[in-house]
DNA sequence: ATAACCATGTAAATGGTTACATGATTAG
DNA sequence: CTAATCATGTAACCATTTACATGGTTAT
């Protein structure tokens, strides 16, 4: 799905600026599954209006930068629910974490064994941030997708932590590196 | 990491023609996490050559489709490595399943319920090809990467086995649809 | 015969990132 | 006074997808 139907998406929540789509795209359950820039979300947001799926409006306020708050139209509600209708495409993965994990035995090992430990750290960040989201707040699917993410990042960090050391340890034998000090 | 840098890991491992690298990106652990067509295969293939960091040959074997054959170079393997020490740039995932899931209030609840069947067989046959893989020919990091792919899949689809029919029957008690007879 | 697989490529179009450009307000 | 946050946008560049173009071989 391109950053025009995801801002559609976004709007048929209710009123938001770009600014704003952009934090959605950010935090909370859709920061899982999606991320765009203004350079994408500005043009998409302006390609709607002309496309009379959404509409703008200028908010002047003092003591405020100019904002300016965009809403779905019936046919861009409309749009959007055929959208959801069709075949979701495969999903697309880009992962440089994975690849270099891929060539873990092209790279030295203490610099794989800090890879490792980064990325469950990152983990259990992403994870007391999504535990913390406020759960009464959230729809259904929104619920639904935020334990999902929360059940795969758990069980990769659970993964890497459990089999990790191991890939660690035989990467030493095959250099011949001794444990670094600390 | 692009295409580019993908190709030149694929040949780390070995010489091998850009069919053979869509292949290798298609199927085993490389799947999981990357995808590129020949749009951009033999492109990056041919670049790599220019840069000096891969060469050619071409096999002319009778009763075969003329092939190229690319091995990587010295300074393509140095330039590899020292790509390996970088700092790994985020993940990037897009999904469109999630994406409709997220709006899965805005949807027909049979067609929420077909959606959740279809991803959790669509996981159902990836690990059972994953699980066939002959482990015993796998390097550390290639099976490292295989069986974290098994790891998240496995999650991913017991989630949704577990808290799909829930989210199913709320869609219904909203909408008031009763079950579909099949 | 017909589909699937082997095999290589180009060109146009699409879509997205990054860098640039600007400027006000608020919190430390 | 400085950094962060609020707020909007454009233009150049980059990478990738898709459609096109070709043609032999193998299995059903």
């Amino acid at each position: 799905m391109d950053v025009r139907t995801a801002c559609l998406g976004a709007l048929s929540r209710g009123d938001a600026t770009g600014y704003e789509i952009k934090k959605l795209f950010e935090e909370g359950p859709f920061g899982h599954f999606f991320s765009a820039g203004y350079g994408s979300i500005y043009p998409a947001l302006a390609r709607l209006c002309e496309e009379g799926l959404a509409t703008v409006a200028t908010i002047e306020e003092p003591g405020r930068p100019v904002r300016k708050s965009y809403s779905i139209t019936p046919a861009g509600r409309a749009a959007f629910e055929k959208m959801l209708l069709e075949q979701p495409a495969d999903d697309r993965l880009k992962s440089e974490w994975i690849f270099v994990a891929y060539f873990a035995d092209s790279m030295p090992p203490d610099l794989l064994e800090r890879r490792l430990r980064e990325r469950v750290d990152w983990y259990r960040e992403r994870l007391e941030a999504m535990e913390g989201c406020n759960q009464e707040t959230l729809r259904d699917g929104e619920r639904f997708v935020l334990d999902l993410g929360v059940a795969v990042y758990r069980a990769a960090a659970r993964y890497i932590e459990e089999q990790g050391p191991s890939l660690v340890a035989a990467s030493r034998r095959r250099t011949g590196t001794p444990e670094a000090a600390e």
